[in-house]
DNA sequence: TATATAATTAGTTGTATAGCTAATTATATA
DNA sequence: TATATAATTAGCTATACAACTAATTATATA
């Protein structure tokens, strides 16, 4: 398919669009933290990542178990379409709310992280919300 | 819905993306000049119009009983996402295609493309594809 | 080497949407 | 004023796709 159409695609979903709004503001985002921000199953967000990597607008690293996901400015002209979605990120209520979600999930382990999303919440951290303090 | 969403949901379709390379390419269409492009139905079209329109990227304008259809500049910062689109759209042979057959399209008067899209062949305009020649 | 675990892939289901034809609306003209 | 016509809207169908759970893969560790 055409390259540009496929990017347009790739954005045109609002789960992947958080993805990337929150890639604009982490260096790297690992598979389980984006799992926890959007709040559905992990073999979705690994689709959504897919389907970012394939139109080149993401790309990802494998450590040991783990893997990171970041924006690949390297391989098109990425600056150049966030030209135009940056100043509107910083415009999207959802993306705002997310990065402020972003803010706690980071202060978690993604070990903690991944042991409460297979259900072992081990440690007072039941409630994701904010304990608005 | 998040406007900047809405506009990647716009031109996150085939028909959408090649109207709106063949609105950056002449000043205004008309509908049914659109729809001998995309070789669709009128109303399918429409439709597609609807939603481009609703999204802020493209502006009607009622003349009788033509209804011209262009980018709409004014409403947001276009200029802005055409700086990542119109190099793209020069790459893509989709567009490219489209705008070679626009060129014959617009040789035709609208009355006579009308009359074509409703089975009326009046003149020896019966293939559409050029001629060879 | 067997078990645990982070991620992906397979297989399924429900919803969204692109397309069609038919009906309707708005405008021009006989 | 009745008819023609460009476009839109309504109603329908088929396809695309986002979500899920279950199964699989790859890596680490007991």
């Amino acid at each position: 398919m055409d390259k540009t159409l496929l990017k347009l695609k790739a954005l045109a979903d609002r789960n992947r669009f958080r993805i990337f709004g929150a890639l604009t503001q982490y260096e790297e985002l690992c598979a389980c933290q984006i799992t926890e921000l959007l709040q559905v199953s992990g073999a979705t967000v690994s689709r959504h990542l897919g389907i970012l990597v394939t139109a080149g607008l993401v790309k990802s690293r494998k450590e040991s178990r783990w893997v990171y996901f970041a924006l690949d400015e390297g391989c098109d002209e990425m600056d150049n379409i966030l030209d135009w979605l940056l100043p509107r990120l910083r415009l999207s209520d959802q993306i705002q709310a997310d990065l402020e979600v972003l803010d706690g999930i980071m202060a978690v382990s993604r070990e903690d992280l991944c042991r409460q999303q297979r259900g072992e919440a081990c440690c007072p951290v039941q409630k994701k919300e904010k304990a608005d303090g």
